[in-house]
DNA sequence: CCCGAACGTTGCTCTGAAACAAACTCCGGA
DNA sequence: TCCGGAGTTTGTTTCAGAGCAACGTTCGGG
């Protein structure tokens, strides 16, 4: 295992307040791992042992229900910490991560949460906030899932992506990430041939252009329209 | 406003593990108040100033859409933290509390909150244990609703309440505070149409048994049979 | 270079549940 | 006691979107 540097972790919220001297301790606690496209980091219902942080990729967080489908609760960018049971006195992973892209993750035993959160000032408090934030977006989504009709549902998941993972191209603004109908579908409970049949109409009114796992929005103003505002 | 007993925290997780003096201090910070049915404890998007806890009752955690739409997020009863926005960093309620039954509540300054986690073993712990909980059931809601048909959500929403309060009677369990038609198709994502009509046919097989604001499960276990088994 | 799997598109049918509509019943307050 | 509003029931109509089916396209690996 090569030697990690300080500066992948001195720019990130948890740590941004720690001494160069702490964040070697922290490296030096550190496994890093890369798990290729469509790989899970840890899955629902098995033993949290550790907490994880996401350096480079895009993760989406996955349920299973007992009649096999899928549902994708959230995705998770770069400088984000997952995985995180232990902060909420859970033994278990509520839910399954997966690489959305190839990724790279630092990952900590659980048994170190208490002294990362006791030592390191600031390391709590954005935990806490992250997990805050997660669980304003999920009621967002429920909310979004419970009252709006599928267009807007879908309109909004991708202006989620886009919001979250947007680059900037000549063409208009890419999702950074691979995404099929399917996955779509996923997020929004509907059947990937209705994302298909969406896709292609707004491909048609020149809002989005979409190639195989591959979108780019070409006019979100009009898509934020389509979404019903705010949400 | 009269004094608080200690009895009545003692026997609560968060504060089973301190002293009666410690309990006593606790108290003696509290506010405690009471709400009529229907009245709201907090309102989403407002200053997070105060964190609750419920002596009494049973309260609605609600998000209202900007087209107006309520959907009701979860239930909280007797004993449970409520309003612990300040436990996740933010400076406002991200849902608004309302009291589905006459009830009582505790409540704090939140710039007691360090105070009670530094100060008093356990709290911490059993604080973000209850979040823990609630972001599990808010994601179980949320597949649910992404996967699942009306009649199996609706049956769900009833099991998921008569779990959370039910007593005994002559007749079956009964859910413990009123709840309306329009209170079932807000947990569900439906109309209240859809619900009346689920209960009728329910009522007509003996599986439940309603009046107005108030339901009896005659028969839970087909329930669970229609709720698709677990979840 | 070819094959097969994964991904995407499109047409058609059918149904669950929303929307609309109209009563009915219970309850609390004047 | 009567009235009005909140809650509930039931019927009818309508349609968004699921289900089913078939085909086209891209890509990676042998």
């Amino acid at each position: 295992m090569p030697k990690l540097d300080e500066s992948l972790l001195s720019d990130l919220p948890p740590f941004s307040l720690l001494e160069r001297s702490q964040i070697r301790e922290i490296l030096d606690h550190a496994v890093s791992r890369r798990y290729e496209e469509g790989t899970a980091i840890f899955r629902e219902g098995h033993d949290a042992d550790r907490f994880y942080l996401l350096l480079d990729g895009y993760l989406r967080v996955v349920r299973t229900t007992p009649g096999g489908d899928q549902i994708i609760v959230l995705h998770i960018s770069p400088g984000q910490l997952f995985g995180i049971a232990p902060a909420l006195q859970r033994d278990t992973y509520p839910a399954t991560s997966i690489a959305a892209a190839e990724s790279i993750a630092l990952s900590w035993p659980v048994s170190l949460w208490s002294d990362f959160t006791a030592n390191y000032p600031g390391f709590a408090t954005e935990s806490y906030k992250t997990l805050g934030q997660r669980l304003g977006q999920i009621q967002e989504t429920l909310t979004e899932m419970a009252t709006q009709a599928v267009e807007k549902r879908v309109a909004c998941a991708l202006l989620r992506m886009v919001n979250q993972s947007g680059r900037k191209t000549a063409e208009g603004i890419e999702i950074a990430f691979p995404v099929t109908r399917q996955n779509i579908s996923e997020m929004t409970g509907t059947t990937l041939h209705t994302v298909s049949r969406l896709l292609s109409a707004w491909q048609k009114d020149g809002i989005v252009k979409s190639t195989r796992k591959h979108i780019v929005v070409t006019d979100p103003h009009q898509l934020v329209i389509l979404s019903g505002m705010q949400g």
